[in-house]
DNA sequence: ATTTTTTTTTAGATTTACCTAAAAATAAAA
DNA sequence: TTTTATTTTTAGGTAAATCTAAAAAAAAAT
């Protein structure tokens, strides 16, 4: 059994490793917001318990069982989302710092029997898979809403961003999971995308479009 | 804020000063599992951040701050425990240990929201009075089984045991809240107590007797 | 191929919550 | 009122997770 920081420790790595195999030591320091040093003593500790495959200098891959764990943290911090948002009524950028505390509670049945409380959900509310409890889920391959051209459209199913101002302005901006959108036209001068959503025309930014995550149905 | 082991101590302090206003080292030594020497340490401490009153070799007891502090991941406890059993079916004996590690979820929001899921319950599954948000609740004062009279009467409205053992008993027995239950004879030999409830007649022993809390309905 | 920069690791401390063993205070018994 | 037993505290130490400062290795730039 894992304690918290170890946990913790799991998931960043997890995270990181979906972008680079290898992960550095200075990466999971800014997750974690704590100091390189820190880092490397924890490291340290993860090798020897048999998480993580660990050389000098060269980063942190996660073993078999450091991936099971991690799939673990992140099944139930995504549980506990879905609990909070469908169950509790908190909005979908309130969820993530209280479930980053329930996602450590010890007891296989809890989850199982909050698993089947919600109805077995395959998506938390930031359109992130839910893995079953055999640590299985989908791999979602979504395009990044500034990646596609004009005249794409396609459903918001994801987004890769879960900070609290991000979420609000999707929320105001009726950026929603399961929206409908299309894109008109894209502003040369910045890069800014106009799209149309529930009949209204909307101009967002790069660094929106950058984060929004779309299960594209084709050119039209 | 408080740490885990600081919430667990105050919890127990608050528990202990039900039944003597002045509470010992020893005793909370050996509720926290841990040793007096221990306990001291932790006792300083909270007499430093103003939770409890200490004098040296006199115990312990609450401040304001810490019997509202107390109260409050009493509070918690409680809430889980119902969520436990009314939402995600755990039996009476089973949500102790969880919801000993779910009190310490630090968010007002959630604990309020989770009150309202719950309908503001009134007592937990052991029949402990919720208290509300504000940490008032109504003092409960049963009678212990033991010492009804033959011929008396009431409703089971609380245990003052929450080992699994004990609770699991109980259940097998139908010895269970709310049930209506009859003296019908004390046993000369053993003191073991005659009970009537659900029209059997069982017989239980003077120590599983001791730990039912009966609201009577007065003499028959 | 050097120099410079960045990344990572070591060395040495600190804090929190423990522990054991021994001393001191209090309470109970003789 | 001594003596004995119990309770509580001190003294000194350990393990986990952190820190700062400085050294070492690797990568990037010149
Ligand atoms: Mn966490
Ligand atoms: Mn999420
Ligand atoms: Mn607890
Ligand atoms: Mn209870």
């Amino acid at each position: 059994m894992q304690s918290f920081t170890e946990e913790n420790y799991l998931k960043i790595i997890y995270h990181l490793a979906e972008s680079s195999s290898n992960v550095q030591t200075n990466a999971i320091a800014e997750q974690m917001q704590t100091k390189p040093a820190s880092v490397t003593d924890m490291i340290k500790k993860l090798a020897e318990k048999g998480y993580v495959d660990y050389v000098k200098y060269q980063g942190v891959t996660l073993t078999e069982k450091g991936k099971n764990a991690a799939i673990d943290i992140v099944r139930k911090h995504r549980l506990w989302e879905v609990f909070l948002v469908d169950k509790l009524n908190f909005k979908w950028d309130e969820v993530h710092d209280v479930a980053e505390e329930l996602e450590h509670i010890k007891s296989e049945t809890l989850i199982e029997r909050l698993d089947e409380f919600l109805g077995f959900p395959k998506s938390d509310p930031h359109g992130d898979p839910i893995p079953d409890k055999n640590g299985r889920f989908a791999k979602t391959h979504f395009t990044k809403l500034i990646d596609l051209k004009v005249g794409d459209g396609g459903t918001i199913t994801g987004v890769s961003q879960h900070s609290s101002a991000f979420l609000k302005l999707l929320e105001k901006l009726g950026l929603t999971l399961g929206k409908q959108i299309k894109i008109n036209d894209v502003t040369d001068f910045d890069g800014s995308v106009e799209i149309l959503v529930a009949d209204k025309q909307i101009n967002i930014s790069r660094e929106v479009a950058k984060h929004i995550l779309i299960s594209s149905n084709g050119k039209n």
